[in-house]
DNA sequence: AATCTGCCTCAAGACGCA
DNA sequence: TTGTCTTGAGGCAGATT
DNA sequence: TGCGTCC
């Protein structure tokens, strides 16, 4: 995969364009999120946890503690959605489907790169419940990351999956998750373009070079001669006229062109149709939805609520000068909301649900907001 | 000596308590 | 009743230039 | 900080 590589040749050739900021600095900031990997993280990466109606919930006790984690610290996330993945994929997904053993038919395979369907019901339900917009990728969802980045929507696309710099994302953050260091890695695409000397569509020959997920790569053409090939000559086309083809054959079905353009014009979703908004989130309506209907531990749900309203009502370090009255935002206080001790647990059945409003695309002010460039 | 490939492994999320 | 074994990163050996 | 637990 490319992926490993870029990040390398990234940081030997232009290791300006990767800086280390705190979280802190990303407050006011539209962040981007691959909804689909982060849940897909939590179910891998998270024992599975089952309901009592044997659903597997992880992935939402993993979207509900990372989401809180991000608002609390004053982040706007926007999510966004995986679509129908491109057709140059396809080949890749049945490799991995092969791989895998036993899924045969292509149908399996393009549902396994998908979520399935009440899995990101779930997810958007809960979204909608923290306050937090998501939107809908026609395909792949750090194209439509980029996009929303490169309108100004959105300051940074959150991943890390390097693919997000050949689309175009202007920025890029890594390792947001990790709580420990409370460091965030940020890499700067025009800071990797001029210190390498490079287009953005040259960039992209780099990334196909590389080996991409989408084609495949050139036997022993590795990231150091194609970074030198690329500068020297431009292009790939170039590149190809001046190496030996019997000591450097090309990979079979090799589509550069179909390639290049899934990079420099993907399908995306129209920044300028999407408005994102951000509310608080719905104390009541999240236990009701994780709590009862999902039947997540009810005690848990409410400490973190509850934490995450003691952030709320504290006084922001990051901007002193803004005097925040103590008490008083317009939270209400928790205890109205939740049972003071946990026995009183409603009776088992959800009810009628929680009205299942579906906001589809929130509308509202799109999150501009500004405080100073975290980036210098 | 530098570079490339292949193969191996490991671990992965967030909480709270000690 | 309940899954799955993916994906990326780092290290090392050995081949190729 | 490390480690057991989360359903």
């Amino acid at each position: 995969m490319g992926i490993a590589r870029l990040a390398d040749v990234i940081k030997e050739e232009a290791a300006e364009a990767v800086n280390s900021f705190p979280l802190r600095q990303y407050r006011d900031r539209v962040i981007a999120l691959d909804a689909s990997i982060a849940i897909y993280q939590f179910r891998t990466a998270m024992p599975k946890l089952f309901n009592r109606n044997g659903e597997n919930i992880s992935h939402l006790q993993g979207l509900f503690y990372r989401t809180l984690h991000l608002l609390e610290n004053g982040i706007k996330p926007v999510f966004v959605f995986d679509g129908r993945p491109p057709d140059l994929k396809q080949p890749l997904l049945a490799r991995r489907a092969e791989a895998a053993g036993a899924r045969r038919d292509a149908a399996e395979s393009r549902r396994a790169e998908n979520l399935p369907r009440p899995l990101k019901q779930d997810c958007e339900t809960l979204l909608s419940y923290l306050g937090v917009p998501y939107v809908q990728a026609p395909a792949e969802a750090e194209a439509t990351c980029a996009a929303l980045v490169k309108s100004g929507k959105v300051w940074c696309t959150a991943t890390e999956d390097m693919d997000a710099l050949p689309f175009g994302s202007l920025r890029l953050i890594r390792h947001l998750s990790s709580k420990k260091n409370c460091e965030v890695e940020e890499i700067s695409l025009p800071d990797i373009l001029q210190k390498l000397g490079m287009t953005q569509e040259q960039f992209v020959d780099l990334y196909i070079l590389l080996g991409c997920d989408y084609c495949g790569k050139i036997w022993r053409l590795g990231p150091k001669k194609a970074l030198k090939l690329l500068q020297q000559h431009g292009t790939i086309e170039q590149v190809l006229q001046n190496i030996d083809p019997q000591k450097h054959p090309l990979p079979a079905n090799w589509d550069l062109e179909g390639t290049r353009r899934l990079f420099l014009q993907p399908e995306v979703a129209d920044p300028g149709r999407i408005t994102l908004e951000w509310r608080d989130p719905d104390p009541e309506g999240l236990v009701r939805f994780l709590a009862h209907e999902k039947h997540m531990n009810e005690s848990r749900v409410c400490q973190r609520l509850q934490r995450w309203q003691e952030a709320q009502s504290k006084p922001r370090e990051a901007q002193p000068k803004q005097r925040v009255p103590r008490e008083g935002r317009r939270q209400r206080k928790l205890g109205e909301f939740f049972p003071a001790s946990k026995r009183a647990r409603p009776p088992e059945v959800p009810g009628p649900r929680p009205s299942r409003k579906r906001q589809k695309l929130q509308v509202g002010t799109p999150g501009e907001a500004g405080s100073p460039d975290p980036g210098k």
